[in-house]
DNA sequence: TCCATAGTTCGTATGTTACGAACTAAAGAA
DNA sequence: TTCTTTAGTTCGTAACATACGAACTATGGA
């Protein structure tokens, strides 16, 4: 098992940060782990929301938000703890992440609604 | 020539923007683009900073910020014209932009001074 | 009608990502 | 100690994305 590979803070792009966020699943994982504490695999993840996700492929995503210095990881015991290294990105890029976790959730609120439009639609359409 | 897609403000997505300006050439491109009013690929981009881009490759990343909702495009003879399409997103996602583009200075800043340190370091090694 | 300019499309080579199978590593039970 | 369970990683491969040159379209002007 290779090393955990966090860059410091003054090598994380916003490229970097932007690729790792553009993917609908980190982006869930990182709007959970910005809002609780920690957070590892197995107990979050691995049947979100909807579909179940292989634990292979979290393990790359999760490794993905470390590498672009999204994440800390550490191993305790056989479990993984992931926190958010909000605070330093904060200080190195201001507003940056505050306002792509308010987008999501603006997005994820207009979502919501449009679904509720559809399923009264269908309502009136079934009956 | 096929016609040119421009997705309605509801149907752009956060991730979409991410991963759009998660390129540097892209990302650029468009921190151009939101400075000026409008741009072509010819004008402003075959050369670009350093190395030169294809005019190919330059196609599809136009291409590319306009599918995602970032850049309103239109044919105008031989040229083609982009223009930003900031205030609509920013009504959409408010901040999401302006918080994108100051980190992208906020590291182009901190590239620029690196690269003086290190100049000025290799000037007192060599003399 | 011919040519130049601006940009697009296509084919291919290269890179990236997803996922199952096989693995490691820690913790506890027998 | 050895076996088993739990948590996560790594590897191989198939599917998808991207970059770039060559060939193309479309417009404007000589």
């Amino acid at each position: 098992m290779r090393p955990l590979i966090h860059p410091s803070i003054e090598d994380v792009t916003v490229e970097g940060i932007l690729h790792a966020l553009s993917d609908p699943v980190r982006a869930a994982i990182y709007v959970e782990l910005a809002g609780s504490a920690c957070t590892n695999i197995c107990s979050n993840f691995l049947q979100m929301s909807d579909r179940s996700i292989p634990k292979s492929t979290l393990s790359q995503h999760f490794r993905a938000l470390r590498e672009a210095g999204l994440v800390h990881s550490e191993r305790h015991g056989v479990e993984m703890h992931n926190t958010s290294r909000c605070i330093e990105i904060e200080q190195r890029f201001p507003g940056l992440l505050p306002a792509i976790l308010n987008a999501h959730r603006v997005q994820a609120a207009d979502r919501a609604r449009a679904l509720k439009r559809k399923q009264a639609t269908a309502r009136k359409q079934g009956g």
